[in-house]
DNA sequence: ATGGTTGGTAGCCAA
């Protein structure tokens, strides 16, 4: 079971480069952040043309997400709980079924939280992350395979920037942000691709300015949470930093893991 | 050195 999460940086302006990706990578369930449109502004019809089905949390010019699956939705939920009064499109949930059982996969796009002195901007990121850390302890709680998936807008350590000092006064990189992401990965998470290398230059984002991808000036900000039942049946995790060379790339790049979701023998026998 | 690039939208904002 091959699991991706993408930020396409909008889904009508890159609907070619997902297609080729759908065919190239070929996730049975892909993550998508800012799709940018709303739900009826995607572009469902390309996309369930290859197989997929499409669950979509969409708003108008901002922020978005979606799931992509090949097994179908035994239930999709959307928005993040814990404020009624948050209108911004950035999280939903799928539950699918595999011959080991329930798997749920989320998709979410954190905050920015740019500037961070601006009331508006980074208190929501930090108030959105509290929201995820406490969602996130309840879902642990069911004991499922889980797999929260997206583009967190958080640079966890030092060696996931090219450039670490760069970042210092950027939301991505405060001292109150990496501390949230660590409550969350305390609650008994494992970061899917640190998991499996300790490589530096390991980067899923490369902002359109300043020749950054020329340069490898990166930073790793997508990443996929895996529950300890979903560390469990963790076999690999990759970047596919091929497609960020595509013609008119997205500033992110697809982060997928595979995991063992087959029927054992004991359980077929 | 506070630079410059892209998407969505509409006469700038978010990233």
């Amino acid at each position: 079971m091959k699991v991706a999460t993408w930020n396409i940086n909008g889904v009508r302006a890159r609907i070619d480069n997902l297609v080729h990706w759908l065919n190239d990578s070929a996730p049975d369930i892909a993550c998508l952040q800012e799709i940018k449109t709303v739900d009826e502004g995607f572009p469902r019809a390309e996309i369930e043309a290859l197989g997929y089905n499409v669950e979509t949390h969409g708003q108008k010019g901002f922020n978005g997400v979606a799931i992509l699956s090949k097994l179908p939705f035994d239930e999709v939920n959307r928005g993040l709980p814990g404020d009624d009064t948050d209108e911004q499109a950035r999280f939903i949930e799928g539950v699918f079924s595999t011959a080991r059982g329930a798997l749920r996969v989320v998709s979410l796009y954190l905050p920015n939280g740019n500037p961070i002195d601006d009331e508006r901007k980074y208190p929501y990121k930090l108030g959105w992350m509290a929201r995820l850390e406490s969602w996130a302890k309840e879902r642990l709680a069911l004991e499922e395979p889980l797999v929260l998936a997206g583009d967190y807008n958080v640079i966890p350590e030092p060696i996931d920037a090219k450039n670490p000092s760069a970042w210092v006064n950027d939301a991505l990189f405060q001292p109150a942000t990496r501390q949230a992401l660590r409550r969350i990965e305390a609650l008994g998470f494992t970061d899917a691709l640190r998991a499996t290398t300790e490589d530096s230059d390991v980067y899923t984002f490369w902002d359109y300015q300043g020749g950054a991808w020329q340069k490898n000036n990166g930073i790793r900000i997508d990443h996929l949470m895996l529950s300890p039942e979903a560390a469990n049946l963790l076999q690999s995790a990759s970047v596919e930093k091929h497609v960020r060379a595509w013609e008119k790339p997205s500033d992110h790049v697809p982060v997928v893991i595979q995991l063992e979701t087959e029927a054992t023998e004991a359980a077929a026998a």
